[in-house]
DNA sequence: TTTGACTTGTCATTTTTTGACAAAAATACA
DNA sequence: TGTATTTTTGTCAAAAAATGACAAGTCAAA
């Protein structure tokens, strides 16, 4: 089963066994905002990405992958999108690089 | 071929024969700001998707796909997330319907 | 009951988004 | 042509959202 990013993070903190003081001072984050993003109440900053596959030796294109799927799925279940809506976007996604759009 | 959703905006408002002008008052916009929505270098605003579907007497839910797909595809793109993300996604669309959980 | 680990609440600051307007560019058309 | 209309682009103050920081709370183990 899957697990938020949030989730993700507590997993890969505990496991390794650091307090989030530890691994916040790790990711130059306040523990209190780690908890918070670990009990998915705050998200993660993508700048700190990279940092994060530092301290646990993470590929970063997968932690990316994780990352990003967690925003879009958020996105999807906080607005109660139909079943069609990544299916679009996925088509939507090869429009965009066909026509080389420049977006926002 | 799909479109992005300021295309489409674009599409419904010349073949309805209205000028930006036109539209952007029937949805309080500014008219340069809605070229812009429609040119891709500014976000369609959700609050307004109500009143675009009644403008054009198009279906919300429908409109809503359009729309969130939208966002989704823009994300996928401008982040260059590889084709995982999106089945990710899914995944964890699930795992949170799951868990009901409460998201930021 | 003290200590360390974690959680929650709050708020000023920073960053991003939005609305609004001016002006330039493109288009239509007498 | 010249002029009116439409569309696009640039800019910026104001509004909204995200972030960093810190205080104070709970909880569990020693």
């Amino acid at each position: 089963m899957k697990e938020t990013f949030g989730e993700y993070i507590k997993r890969l903190r505990t496991e390794n066994e650091l307090t989030l003081t530890q691994l916040a001072a790790k990711l130059d984050l306040d523990s209190a905002n780690l908890s918070k993003i670990e009990n998915n109440k705050r998200e993660f900053d993508e700048k700190r990405l990279e940092l994060l596959a530092n301290v646990f030796n993470l590929d970063l294109a997968k932690l990316r992958t994780e990352f990003f799927s967690d925003i879009i799925a958020k996105k999807i279940y906080d607005n109660n999108c139909d079943s069609e809506t990544l299916i679009l976007a996925e088509q939507k996604v090869e429009y965009l690089k066909s026509k080389n759009l420049t977006t926002i």
